[in-house]
DNA sequence: CCGATAGCAAGAACTATTCTAAATTCACGC
DNA sequence: GCGTGAATTTAGAATAGTTCTTGCTATCGG
């Protein structure tokens, strides 16, 4: 995935202002360090159950906003399939994602070196690519 | 995309029949048309406010079901991007997609002649891959 | 410490989609 | 052209992942 710039406007002056930090609060400590540990692209409420253990007292809504925080700084990319629950990986590196149908484990799919995406796809004319979403679905042949 | 076999097990045997025939109902037949006339990746509301000029009485979730049986016949490919409202496509060459933030317009976007998804991700050993989905968004540079 | 801003928790609300159940249409053998 | 069973349609209810609202708490700069 691309660089996406959060940039936050001041209510007042309506200029744009510096993208503001991340504010490292427990909760999202928490909720980053739980993709870290186990990176099985999780949904939301598989990061929900993990974070109870340290901290049994957060709330969905927290794990929603904490994601969401961490997404909009660029620290984990959020990984939708079709219309399931939405799930979260804290690899950065770009890459794409391959979903065995069989076991339900997603894969990380890296490019081969030196493969640009503009060198495989015939994009629109002055086409600038923010943000780029690569989703496979197979099984893995035992043979 | 590629193509999804849509085997049907009968009831009694648990033997696969035959990938059943489409019938080809009234609705479904103009949901159908509607998507070939008009080829910017509506939403299912979408398509049936058009289907509505020709079959006033067609329900929502009766254009739900033309479009599923439609997708599972490759006769039309959903198209996701995040959790938006899924989006519908007649175009069965396979293909990706560019959403431009400034217009919201869905662009198609084809490989580059001679390029095999094979030759430029590291896909895991043994992956055989059933479906394909590039989304990419981004915007249109007017210089 | 003070006031302001940001974040959290709990539950309600939202909304795209799917499900349910009853009515209609259809395919097919006669 | 019927009768019959299966497929389809319809309207509305239900579902489920996510977002919003509200009141409270933590944090930050000074
Ligand atoms: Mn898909
Ligand atoms: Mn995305
Ligand atoms: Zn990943
Ligand atoms: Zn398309």
């Amino acid at each position: 995935m691309l660089a996406k710039p959060s940039i936050k406007r001041s209510a007042n002056t309506g200029i744009a202002d510096e993208p503001s930090e991340l504010r490292m609060t427990r909760q999202r400590r928490e909720v980053y360090r739980v993709l870290l540990a186990q990176r099985d692209h999780p949904t939301a409420y598989d990061v929900f159950m993990r974070v109870k253990d340290g901290l049994p007292h957060i709330s969905l809504a927290t794990v929603y906003n904490c994601l969401e925080a961490l997404v909009e700084h660029d620290l984990v990319r959020q990984v939708n399939f079709d219309r399931e629950p939405s799930r979260y990986c804290p690899n950065l590196e770009e890459h794409g994602h391959f979903h065995d149908r069989d076991t339900g484990v997603i894969h990380d799919v890296k490019f081969k070196p030196g493969i640009k995406l503009a060198d495989v796809l015939d994009l629109p004319h002055g086409a600038v690519i923010q943000d780029v979403e690569i989703n496979l679905r197979g099984q893995l042949s035992l043979a």
